[in-house]
DNA sequence: TTATATAAGACTAAAAAGGTCTTATTAGGA
DNA sequence: TCCTAATAAGACCTTTTTAGTCTTATATAA
């Protein structure tokens, strides 16, 4: 119960990856997945979804790929959780999908509710420059190419 | 992401109702599951492996069915949780079944533990009794049979 | 204009969740 | 003793979710 799906770990590998840039550096979707140990195709599929989100950016043709959308200090593990797997903990008691009758009279609800948010607030307080201050080593630390000198 | 079961939600509502009954009240499945809202088959498998986990008492035969294995203030959510879908959260990172190489050198690592530390020991707080005792209504106060008088 | 990237979305395979059904086994009561 | 009411156990099935591939289009730098 409460597992992290594969997909989580791979996103936050391959953003951790990025954070590790140098500001605004662009890696190629194969090199983020070789780092994350993930297929390209299927963290090419994540990624899209980051860029629609803003937590990444991207950039077709020669020398593209993807870099992060916002300061390594601004995304926080909720935000990319969340981004790959929908929020937490969906308010629905599960039964009677969408609205719960026992909405008020429920005594477990609360409880859901609290676990929501400790949950949250947790994941909130953990950026991205936080992770990858604390990897052990960096990937390349002469940077690729730089978006941002064009 | 992080959602609850339905059959979490089908066995902690069970379990509920057991609570509300006379101490050492016996319920039949289809009790049970009728309050639970959930089909008796089901619910049966349920709560036979909770049988075996010790947190009901099974009995057969006419005028059987299903008690507290043991007080109501004495289990908590996170028995039944962990008793239905198995623990929150193992210790695997997802990839590399098992053991994780990254186990010592990635920086995400601790986060989880720390989400995991903290869920568990909110939904520890939380006992049966206090569930029951926050319903707003009870079923059938004078109880059916009493396996604890034969 | 060609090689190198991502974008988008249809499609598929595998695993997990949710659930049913059948055949024991056990216990109580007529 | 035999019938009925109950759980036990486990094989089986269906649906949903997760995880992933593949193809075609589009953008861009050299």
């Amino acid at each position: 119960m409460f597992q992290i799906s594969r997909k989580a770990d791979y996103a936050i590998r391959g953003m951790v990856y990025l954070a590790l840039k140098p500001q605004d550096g662009v890696a190629s979707i194969k090199d983020i997945a070789g780092f994350a140990e993930a297929s390209r195709a299927f963290l090419a599929k994540i990624f899209q979804q980051f860029n629609k989100m803003g937590i990444v950016k991207s950039y077709r043709g020669t020398g593209g790929g993807f870099m992060l959308g916002r300061p390594a200090g601004d995304i926080t593990l909720l935000d990319i959780v969340e981004a790959v797997d929908g929020p937490i903990l969906g308010n629905t008691c599960l039964l009677g999908k969408g609205t719960c009758s026992r909405d008020t009279t429920c005594p477990v609800h609360p409880v859901w509710k609290d676990v929501r948010q400790e949950l949250r607030a947790l994941l909130g307080r953990v950026t991205l420059e936080r992770l990858a201050g604390a990897m052990p080593e960096t990937p390349e630390p002469s940077g690729h190419h730089n978006k941002s000198q064009q």
